[in-house]
DNA sequence: TTCAGTACCTTGTGTTGCAAGGTATTCAAA
DNA sequence: TTTGAATACCTTGCAACACAAGGTACTGAA
């Protein structure tokens, strides 16, 4: 009884891995969030990320100066780190939109050429 | 003099990432090819790939047994390594067929939310 | 004061893309 | 026959980075 979804399982990961950063601007595009609610919402949409992977992601987009945050006071919890996305992280986002258009493009051709 | 492309380059070279395995099987779902010719295929829909990346994951493929190869002569140069997709590699570029469109679908929500 | 829920963060490991460097074959020109 | 260009294969070592696991700290209720 071999599991075949391993391999799968392992390039879906891979696929999401490359645009972790892109997704996650897009979210702050929209609006302020904190850690854990960019992560649910990427849940939302089949993008499942972990913790260790989204809180050294933020602070290296802040460190870049995509990102910059602001804390603010929760009524069931800790403190909230709201990431927000500044003007560098705009026009960067603009660039990832188009990079994102064009490898989907590619997809889409080599796809067609293996149909033939 | 400042270069901010280096974040966008790095970004598309990581987004290519997730797809490289993908599109070398929809590749040679079309057809057998050698590893340099997939190279220029890729290329052509630009998707760079180096060879340093492309050796390996063509020996990977073939250890996990989505690929198999055959050598063949050439007529301008050293023989050619034909690599072909095998049954169990058709059973998972459907998968993957299935994960590329989840993908994108989570991708285009967001990027709706983002445009509010 | 203890526990559950929420939120933050770090460490260590494994994978893997790539630049750089290397081998081997063919053919044509010197 | 030897040199060089073109083509094709492959390996090594480094760096990036996603994630599992483990840890801290605040709040409110039992």
């Amino acid at each position: 009884m071999m599991e075949n979804t391993g391999i799968i399982e392992n390039n879906r990961t891979q696929m999401r891995r490359g645009v972790l950063e892109y997704s996650i601007l897009l979210i702050l595009a929209a609006g302020d969030e904190y850690a854990s609610s960019i992560i649910q919402k990427l849940k939302e949409v089949n993008i499942i990320v972990a913790e260790g992977t989204t809180y050294p992601l933020l602070i290296r987009l802040k460190k870049l100066g995509l990102l910059n945050y602001r804390w603010e006071e929760s009524t069931q919890g800790p403190p909230r780190k709201y990431y927000m996305i500044t003007d560098l992280g705009r026009e960067q986002l603009a660039g990832l939109d188009a990079a994102w258009d064009e490898l989907a493009q590619g997809i889409e051709t080599i796809r067609k050429g293996s149909k033939a």
